[in-house]
DNA sequence: TGACCACCCATAAAATCCCATGCTATCCCA
DNA sequence: TGGGATAGCATGGGATTTTATGGGTGGTCA
């Protein structure tokens, strides 16, 4: 399963086009797909990213727990399918971001991408700064037993 | 199981490299990746480090449920996978460093790795000599249980 | 026709590989 | 037991390759 870890800020050009980190796509290259998929995030200024097989994991899982989700989460699937858009590489493994979704995150002439483990993030290098400050905050201030006793489990 | 133990320090070179421990890489060398992941430590100016593994089954820990929505999850992924770094070995068993993480670390001509079991950490010679003077003063003065509540949150 | 998109090529910077060297610890054999 | 040979490891520097980035071109679809 694909991992994605640290965070790389690429520029974007006029035609809208992004590199895709090099260790993104090595994380996405057994798929049959060769591109990833992007929606607006509900909860953030930023994009939600990952490649199209954990997509249809996710519409399979919707799928079978059908009555076990709330309304609202439900709401939100079908949002997120509906807003999805699949970005293919090209040749140099960059992808095109679309004029609409780029402005929800508010990306102009570079773009972030960070590793969120199972899937990634994509943000305006400025605003997710903020957002991993005060993330890192809060984390440091309660929440790191749970942080450390995931870690403990895994291996 | 991978298994660090033992302390060494190794020389850091112009380019940032520095060779990994004969027998820290001997404890990764079943992983198909050959090389470690090293994060920021949240208490120590520290980094900590251990394979690729270890970091796939913490994503797949807090990955169970497609939980998109957990704010918990949120901030842990942004502090975490954000800022872990993938760091492979090179021909000689050696890693590179990049500049902001070996900043956290204080680390300039040399590294101190410091084995802890399923896990290891990088610090800066002096500043690991000094925290661990402090340690053992700390047991001396009797206050023991202090002591081992800090070794075991971490250290 | 004109906007857009998928390919193709060029280049500079950065990461990686490759080979050489010295040191140390270990082994081997007299 | 001593001393030379040997193998493994840390270290250094040059060469090569990958990556990010920029621009061009021809085809496609409205």
């Amino acid at each position: 399963m694909a991992l994605f870890l640290s965070t790389y800020v690429n520029k974007v050009d006029k035609k809208g086009r992004v590199s895709v980190p090099s260790l993104f796509r090595a994380a996405l290259e057994t798929q049959k797909f060769q591109g990833i998929v992007v929606f607006r995030s509900y909860k953030h200024p930023a994009l939600e990213a990952f490649g199209l097989d954990r997509m249809a994991q996710l519409s399979q899982s919707l799928d079978k727990n059908f009555n076990l989700f709330s309304d609202t989460q439900d709401d939100l699937a079908a949002s997120i399918f509906a807003d999805a858009q699949q970005l293919g590489f090209d040749g140099e493994g960059r992808i095109t971001l679309p004029d609409d979704i780029a402005a929800h995150a508010g990306i102009t002439e570079s773009a972030c991408f960070v590793g969120r483990g199972a899937t990634f993030q994509i943000w305006a290098p400025d605003t997710f700064k903020q957002h991993q400050t005060a993330a890192r905050a809060r984390v440091q201030q309660g929440n790191v037993s749970i942080a450390l006793h995931a870690s403990e489990a895994g291996q």
